[in-house]
RNA sequence: UGGGGAGUCGUCCAGUGGCAGGACGGCAGGCUCUGGACCUGCUUACAGGGGUUCGAAUCCUCUCUCCCCAGCCA
């Protein structure tokens, strides 16, 4: 309990350390992740559940799941239950401290009562233009409310009233009499509790007043034991509220509150108010799009837990503002799925290819390795025939001297099978188009390897065209054109650097037999293309695939260094 | 121009008085029945100026740049 278990570090599992070391808080370490429950959950909050919970066990202490359901008017059970699911599925676990603020709604209000008995509350009446007014601006301090100095019992009296709904929404708020003169605008007397006439998704209509974050927040630590307060950047001048909140009601428990920097990931968006207005605009197909940052899409899309734990792990924390490039998000699933992946042969653009001298009727059964970096993984048999499909940019007539793949006159390897040489090309007469291969085959290379030693540049993969499966394959694109979509030029908006490209569906691919029967979920790395995933609109009769991500592609490179 | 933060390779994160390091990316090789994986090497950074010190990314000081805050949102 003294030194966390794992090796990681960051400069709040310093603190903590420290703090563990000094004995504050009795050694123990209790922390929480807190979303509210207003959309879906994105990297973004990865990173922040990862950190977490993961101190929380590094630590041996407990994190908590706690709903910040403070405000009806934008909070519903659907985000509830999708980020109970999301938390999960990221590998971390509760346990039976599923929390609400809503569950603290009563205490607050005792606390309330108590601050208003302080003296260090009040109902203010100005309206929601009045207070903004009154807190004057960034450079000028602001002016008391004029009913600043009402008394204890007349404060005492209009918040019970406020409670029992006898004033209309936005005509009273009761504040906290701090300093309006404060450089920090957060302690010029801010709101505590405002009056909505608002069902709550939990509470019913048991309450017309809700507490503001500021004050329910550090409340709602306090009440849960939580030792550390972790949040973002933002909220740091916000910490002397916290912290004044906890001082002046005398709680036994007053947690810390540690800021670290929010995620931006590169070609992405990671707010919610974007992410919000993606999905209401149909730019995306919804919150779990395959494209979307959101742990929904990560996941729809074939990332794996680990992957992104993984990912929140290389970040880093600190409190720096900082734009992650998303080829390390990248990397990391790759890096995953490269060893857990079984390997599939599927053609994406298919070319005809006939192996002229293989006799009309035969079929063979050729033994393929599922996953080279797996031997337990073991092997199969893959059908092949006379008549064969290849990937359309397999083959080149006239090709550059760095391709070294099939091209006339060429031996190249079919991938588990057999040397292949290509001896003539069939073109549609009217438009020149490639429409077959005719292709010899060496009948003594049968599984891939020339007896006489002789090498091939390249290996080929490819689907027998009489076994061949019919499928879907979605592929993936960046959704954002440019690294930082926020930076944007005057007028514009982040939408002016939407990827139109960010989907290319393939209607007609064709997957080895061996597929047949994958079910959602299920991770496959198509040889030479990439890792992809069964998606949930995939059923018996029709496979649809969703590529997770390329595989690293040298050759992509080298084409685009050679247009370039 | 008030208050609060932050500046280290292209990117992210370490280093807190003693040779600036790791990861990703990029580049160049090796290996390979995936132009994958794997292996090797290389590239590049302490925002700037003063000062303290034998010695400064680290301490002091001045300056510059960037981010956040004027919701009855969180």
């Amino acid at each position: 309990m003294t030194t966390p278990d794992s090796a990681r570090s960051d400069f709040i599992r310093d603190i903590i350390t420290g703090d563990v070391k000094t004995g504050k808080y009795g050694g123990k370490v209790y922390t929480r992740f807190p979303p509210e429950p207003n959309g879906y959950l994105h990297i973004g909050h990865a990173k922040s559940i990862c950190l977490n919970f993961g101190i929380a066990k590094d630590f041996k202490g407990l994190c908590n799941l706690r709903f910040d359901d403070t405000n009806p008017t934008k909070e519903e059970v659907e985000y509830v239950e999708s980020i109970k699911k999301d938390v999960r599925w990221l590998g971390f676990d509760w346990e039976d401290r599923l929390f609400y603020a809503s569950d603290y709604f009563e205490q607050m209000c005792r606390y309330a009562v108590q601050i208003i008995k302080m003296g260090k509350a009040y109902v203010c009446d100005l309206s929601a233009d009045e207070i903004r007014e009154y807190r004057g601006t960034l450079t000028e301090p602001g002016k008391d409310s004029p009913y600043r100095n009402r008394s204890v019992e007349e404060n005492l009296d209009l918040f019970e009233r406020m409670r029992a709904g006898e004033f209309p929404d936005g005509s009273r708020t009761l504040r906290a009499k701090i300093d309006m003169k404060s450089g920090n605008i957060n302690m010029r007397d801010p709101v505590i509790y405002r009056i909505m006439h608002m069902p709550h998704h939990r509470t019913g209509d048991k309450w017309c007043i809700y507490p503001m974050y500021d004050f329910a927040h550090c409340i709602s630590d306090s009440i849960e034991g939580i030792t550390h307060s972790i949040c973002t950047l933002e909220f740091e001048d916000h910490r002397p509220l916290y912290d004044w909140f906890l001082d002046e009601l005398e709680v036994d428990c007053h947690p810390k509150q540690i800021e670290f920097a929010r995620l931006n990931l590169s070609h992405t968006v990671l707010s919610k108010r974007k992410l919000i207005k993606l999905v209401e605009d149909g730019n995306v197909t919804g919150w779990d799009d395959p494209r979307m940052p959101t742990i929904a899409g990560l996941r729809r899309r074939g990332y794996t837990p680990e992957a992104v734990r993984n990912f929140c792990e290389r970040i880093g924390v600190s409190k720096r503002d900082n734009l992650v490039d998303i080829s390390l998000l990248e990397y990391c699933i790759r890096e995953d799925l490269n060893k857990r992946a079984p390997r599939v042969m599927v053609v994406l653009h298919s070319l005809r290819v006939v192996i002229v001298n293989y006799p009309e009727e035969k079929t063979e059964e050729l033994e393929a390795i599922n996953n080279p970096e797996d031997a337990t993984m073991g092997t199969r048999k893959i059908p092949f025939s006379r008549v064969l499909y290849i990937e359309q940019e397999d083959f080149q007539e006239a090709p550059p001297k760095q391709f070294f793949r099939l091209v006339p006159g060429r031996e190249v390897r079919l991938r588990y099978a057999y040397f292949i040489k290509c001896v003539d090309v069939i073109k549609d007469t009217n438009t020149g188009r490639i429409i077959e291969l005719h292709c010899t085959y060496d009948p003594e290379t049968r599984g891939g390897n020339a007896p006489d030693g002789r090498k091939v540049k390249a290996t080929l993969h490819w689907v027998s065209a009489s076994h061949a499966v019919d499928a879907e394959v979605r592929l993936y694109d960046y959704l954002f054109l440019k690294a930082d979509p926020t930076d944007i030029e005057e007028g514009k908006d982040f939408k002016s650097h939407i990827n139109p490209n960010s989907l290319e569906i393939l209607k007609s691919c064709r997957v080895e037999p061996g597929l047949k029967g994958a079910t959602q979920g299920d991770c496959y790395q198509f040889e030479r293309l990439g890792y992809f995933c069964v998606d949930k609109d995939s059923s018996d009769n029709k496979l649809v695939f969703n590529r997770t991500v390329t595989l690293r592609d040298t050759w992509a490179k080298i084409e685009k260094k050679g247009k370039g």
